[in-house]
DNA sequence: GTCGGTGCAAATCGTTTGCAGAGCC
DNA sequence: GGCTCTGCAAACGATTTGCACCGAC
């Protein structure tokens, strides 16, 4: 649960002359608390069970902003599905998504900067940021295709 | 223009079974051809110019039925918009866009198999596939945002 | 009290599907 | 000639929008 970041995304949204109105109270702490990466659907029902009256519209109104304020980021996955997660300063990672069930893991690795370089130079391009994502299956997802074995996944 | 590939995948058609009509081929020499990396909407309206009768869920059912074959690659951009690309064997690269004007540019520096076997070895995942991206500015929007300066891009 | 924000329902957009006719093998 | 494939139009699902009311400041 990420508190102090959800107050400091509160002031924020105060300061700029956003209203602290419930249902944005609601979704940040929504996704202060919440593990995973969840789809707008899924932050919807989420919130549903606790708070009855939210509209799916404001849902999606709210993630906007949160993702533009820079409070979440948003994931795109090969299935073309959008995802949220908290943009925490200084966390640096990326995604590794089994192709049979979809979980996603995060993993920190990454030496992007190593060639970040030679690729502005060569393209004269300016890097502002970068995506990465694995696919492949999850430990569980092995070995139930070990057991099926003949099984194409 | 890569007129063997496409006559791979023609030939690759055709032993699986799938008749070569004048859509499918056309719309597999249209990808042989094209430069960048066309949407399904960008693809539709290339043919149509040639070719006035076909209709876009034949676009659709095409451009699947091309990547299962693996003549052609699925790109998902950050704005969640799916785009097409020969998938050309021995052609490992990645895309790097910029955030003004969408142009895709490919790069082929890549050092992600230094890393993968570590992140295998602490996710106990199976890695397949990965995705790279680079999001930042090209060179001409990096000049325009010279000249304009307080533009903030 | 004002004005931005909300929930609802309707509109919209991209994509998929059902079907009758067309055309490849 | 048979059966797959196509184009059309309708259906669908996710997202956006218009609007009257609500509630934060």
């Amino acid at each position: 649960m990420n508190n102090a970041y959800a107050e400091e995304a509160k002031m924020m949204l105060s300061s700029k002359g956003y209203k602290l109105t419930r249902p944005r109270l609601v979704i940040l702490d929504y996704m202060a608390g919440v593990s995973g990466h969840p789809s707008i659907q899924e932050i919807y029902e989420g919130i549903l069970i606790n708070y009855s009256g939210i509209g799916i519209a404001t849902v999606y109104r709210t993630i906007d902003l949160l993702v533009e304020i820079g409070y979440l980021r948003a994931l795109v996955l090969l299935n073309n599905q959008l995802r949220y997660e908290l943009n925490l300063p200084d966390d640096h990672h990326h995604h590794l998504i089994c192709k049979a069930c979809g979980v996603i893991r995060e993993f920190n690795s990454c030496n992007f900067n190593s060639i970040s370089e030679e690729i502005e130079d060569t393209t004269c391009f300016k890097i502002e940021e970068h995506n990465l994502e694995a696919y492949g299956y999850c430990s569980d997802c092995l070995s139930k295709k070990a057991g099926y074995s003949t099984e194409n996944m």
